[in-house]
DNA sequence: TACGTGATCACG
DNA sequence: GTGATCACGTAA
């Protein structure tokens, strides 16, 4: 009984589908910060707030989608909601939450979060000797959250990962805009001052 | 500043 | 098939 209620009002607080399939992408990064990710990994739950994302567009260079659909991109052309899993300079997988309608490939990459739940879980999987640093950026979290290949395209719905509001307020003046990183091959749109951040979190990427 | 690392993509 | 490239991280 007390199981069922819980369970259920934690459904309650996950985005969404209607979170993630508007169409405006860099207004769904900016509001992702402060949200938490979640991931439950063979039993093993652990937790973070976002504190910094970036913005990807197909109508921009700087988006895998830009060229349209690849094997590997193939998930982003779904309906806003799922995860875009990739394996980036043969080692580290990165995470994106998919955004807007079905074929408007975009989304948003998370690239840093402060833990919270599980925070032994990911000194373990990271062999850190401390929780410090071991998720600011995005190819360590994915690393300590347990994120890899088999999350390329799960439903955020699922019980697996997902993201909860759990109420944090973040003031506006509270996010920090720049350009997005390692995209220097994206020409202009490197420029676009899509990538957010926490201001003041020691949690951010370098 | 240098480079490991391996899947992916655009060539033919 | 093949080769260039890559939404990074760490060592130095």
């Amino acid at each position: 009984m007390r199981r069922k209620f819980r369970r259920i009002r934690l459904s309650k607080v996950k985005l969404a589908q209607s979170f993630y399939q508007r169409q405006n992408v860099v207004q769904i990064a900016k509001e992702l910060i402060g949200k938490v990710l979640v991931t439950s990994v063979n039993g093993l739950l652990t937790s973070g707030v976002i504190v910094e994302t970036e913005a990807y567009s197909y109508k921009e260079r700087g988006c895998h989608a830009y060229r349209g659909l690849t094997g590997r991109n193939k998930v982003m052309f779904e309906p806003g909601g799922v995860a875009y899993v990739y394996l980036c300079y043969g080692i580290h997988q990165m995470v994106n939450v998919v955004t807007n309608q079905r074929w408007k490939a975009d989304a948003v990459l998370i690239r840093a979060l402060r833990p919270l739940e599980g925070q032994d879980v990911m000194i373990g999987r990271t062999r850190a000797s401390s929780v410090k640093k071991i998720t600011s950026g995005p190819g360590k979290l994915t690393r300590a959250m347990g994120i890899g290949q088999n999350h390329n395209g799960l439903s955020l719905q699922g019980n697996e990962i997902w993201i909860e509001d759990r109420n944090v307020q973040v003031p506006r003046a509270g996010i920090a805009d720049s350009t997005r990183i390692g995209i220097d091959y994206a020409g202009d749109d490197a420029r676009l001052p899509w990538r957010f951040s926490l201001k003041g979190s020691e949690w951010v990427s370098k």
